[in-house]
DNA sequence: AACCAATGCAACCGCCTGAGG
DNA sequence: TCCTCAGGCGGTTGCATTGGT
């Protein structure tokens, strides 16, 4: 293939034309109006015709992870870490694929998310990231916090009212759940996966009307500083109660994770 | 106040894929 | 069928900021 940098690379003088590194407000304003007025899309074209001494591939970037209108700007909410981390057990790396079901995020902006708040967490405990015991960790530990806290905040009691709902791109979807509200069945201890498998019945059934159910973790039943977790045997079995120390804080960076790492039995 | 290390994130790089000629 | 190219993706890097000493 013949990337951009490589006809860069193949001519110095193109070299000192091109700009690289952070972009400049008038560079930002260039590429805004070039796309209000001739749309998104030709790249390559785009950085010639605007103006801008930049790649195509840096234009789009630009564009796609920081200029375009609907880029939501800010802390990830709970509800948005949950789901990155369930759908990061389901699906890997695939930023772009996760990205689809958070409405405004960039996959940038979650592939950094996960290297510098998930990873970090496994090199303190010393294991990796894809191993099963870290997503043992994520699932039994993790998780339950953020539904605890996203539990916490509502006020109602009820989880992701349809604003809050993780809503695949896809039109059939986004018809499904703005022709008839969600409706939010509460339910005791339980993996966010019953969500996903909505979503993947979802992919694979579009007509279904089940996606107006959402299967919500409800952990109100466990004393505020315990919760359930299901161990990963292979039968599925419940195993045992967990406790942890209660602070306010879902993100991973508060974790207690001498305690996290202990009742894994990692770490310590 | 100054220095240093850690962190977070924007941007870049290189590879892959699919469309079109 | 092959080749070229644009766009997309995941991994990596570089730098500004923050926090600790």
């Amino acid at each position: 293939m013949s990337t951009c940098s490589k006809s860069i690379s193949s001519s110095s003088e193109d070299d000192s034309e091109l700009r690289r590194g952070p972009w400049t407000l008038e560079e930002d304003s260039l590429l805004i109006h070039y796309i209000a007025h001739n749309g998104e899309g030709r790249w390559n074209l785009l950085a010639k015709r605007s103006g801008l001494r930049r790649t195509g591939k840096s234009c789009r970037l630009r564009w796609l992870n920081y200029l375009k209108p609907d880029v939501k700007r800010g802390n990830l909410s709970p509800q948005e870490q949950l789901l990155i981390l369930e759908l990061h057990c389901k699906w890997g790396n695939r930023w772009s694929k996760i990205a689809q079901h958070l409405p405004g995020r960039t996959d940038n902006e979650i592939k950094n998310y996960w290297r510098t708040r998930v990873q970090k967490q496994a090199r303190h405990l010393k294991i990796d990231t894809n191993s099963i015991a870290f997503q043992d960790i994520i699932r039994n530990y993790w998780m339950p916090r953020l539904i605890q806290k996203i539990e916490e905040s509502s006020s109602s009691g009820v989880l992701f009212q349809n604003s809050a709902i993780p809503q695949p791109l896809d039109s059939a979807y986004q018809h499904s759940v703005t022709t008839a509200p969600a409706q939010v069945v509460m339910q005791g201890p339980l993996c966010l996966s019953e969500t996903i498998q909505s979503l993947d019945h979802h992919e694979q059934n579009p007509e279904s009307e089940s996606m107006n159910v959402l299967q919500i973790p409800q952990f109100s039943e466990c004393p505020t500083s315990q919760f359930h977790a299901k161990v990963n045997n292979d039968d599925g079995t419940f195993v045992k109660d967990y406790y942890y120390a209660d602070n306010n804080s879902y993100d991973v960076e508060a974790f207690n994770l001498e305690t996290c790492g202990t009742w894994m039995g990692y770490g310590k």
